[in-house]
DNA sequence: CGTTGTGTTGACAACAGTCAAACATGGTGG
DNA sequence: CCACCATGTTTGACTGTTGTCAACACAACG
């Protein structure tokens, strides 16, 4: 029997497995893991990471979604992205972090303290380069939301979007479920939510999404939402 | 005598060695670094990594100034960042780089190959940390830049554009020297160039800023920017 | 001196934002 | 079970910031 990572409890089960930090540990050591972690729930709209304090520690998601974002002293609101099962949270940190994190729904988090997450680098090489991995890959994502947010109207960023969370979704099913609303879209987009309704309502009438529920959307027309998302 | 550094010749006394891989190596093994790289001159407008091609190297920028873009199949460029003396280029890179970059001026670089960079990470820790603490500045930066492209203005974005390129500067001087055309500023910012220029113009008839040459503006009222940048 | 590239300025257009009202949706308690 | 309210979404009318197109200024350079 394979039982449960001393870690989380669930990694070697769960979905985030082939992306988390346990795949990267030789099976026999993974109990020192849970020296250093432990796991945590959050409730449905908790801020759980708090831009500017002192980034103490390191999360993984194990299930369920959070939004990380910035705000403004007025209260503009950027959205830096979506963290779902196996996500790592918190590379993005100097001495203080750098997004403030709240879940979206419930949340299952394993906790690691960097001092602890340090010792552990150096004790498994493997462990480094998957952090590397990580961090590139955040900032090719990174990369591609500042050409979105930066050149792309309003119908492309919403094409974008849908395939993106097309990609991500366990299933490639064509039928999306979005776990935040038109206001966490719009934060995401650059956009405000009267747009993000009209350009979703618009793509509906020419037939290349379907909206059946606010947040299930069919992608009908998947070949022409990619046209759109790159920009021709 | 110090000397030189065997990876680009010039790591060890030049600006940019604060930054720079040497400086986490310890100098009896200096001249490893040698095996798996060597310096590159680029010259002035030319494009020396090419967006989708194959990642196969890394780069350091020894001295001048190369720009980090994207482009739409329609010709919209996105500027990620530009880098300067010090700065890494290749850290956002899965199997294929995802951006190309152009050298502002003349350049010089030090390349290196990623196995070789693999080879020297396993030997040396230390390195293994930089590269990771140098990924977590530009997360970071990059999460910047997506709040001013999706929710700041025009005056609000080069406010800002200002301040970052004073706060580049080897010298913190209130006079900055802009390596880039108003295009390039344009692109960095998400705006046009008319945009840039009116809006430039906008902030010195209300003395935030003087432009005493195209490239050359003095920040007359830092205070005024600063609360200008981050909106409020 | 023309010529070319780059930057500035003006008139106008358009995409997305703002404000407001109507409309769903979902939960709660009578 | 349904009325009620709170919250979130859609739709409409209008505004405004930024983009577009075009003319012009200016410097660098042969």
């Amino acid at each position: 029997m394979l039982g449960s990572c001393g870690s989380c409890g669930q990694c070697l089960h769960c979905e985030a497995r082939s992306r988390s930090i346990c795949s990267v540990i030789d099976p026999d050591h993974v109990a020192r893991l849970a020296q250093y972690s432990h796991r945590l729930a959050v409730s449905p709209g908790k801020t759980f990471i708090q831009e500017g304090e002192a980034a103490s520690d390191f999360f993984i998601v194990t299930s369920g979604h959070a939004k990380l974002f910035s705000l403004m002293p007025d209260g503009r609101r950027q959205i830096m992205g979506f963290a779902q099962a196996g996500d790592f949270l918190g590379l993005a940190s100097g001495a203080t972090y750098a997004f403030s994190a709240e879940a979206l729904g419930s949340l299952s988090l394993c906790r690691f303290s960097r001092a602890g997450l340090a010792l552990l680098r150096r004790e498994f090489p493997d462990l480094e380069n998957r952090l590397m991995e990580e961090a590139s890959r955040e900032l090719v994502q990174a990369q591609k939301s500042m050409m979105l947010l930066g050149r792309k109207t309003a119908r492309e960023r919403l094409a974008s979007f849908l395939l993106e969370q097309h990609q991500r979704s366990p299933t490639r099913e064509i039928v999306i479920h979005l776990p935040m609303s038109r206001t966490g879209i719009a934060d995401y987009l650059g956009l405000t939510i009267e747009t993000v309704s009209r350009t979703l309502n618009a793509l509906q009438r020419e037939k290349l999404i379907a909206i059946s529920q606010v947040t299930q959307i069919t992608l009908l027309n998947l070949p022409a939402l990619e046209i759109l998302a790159r920009g021709g």
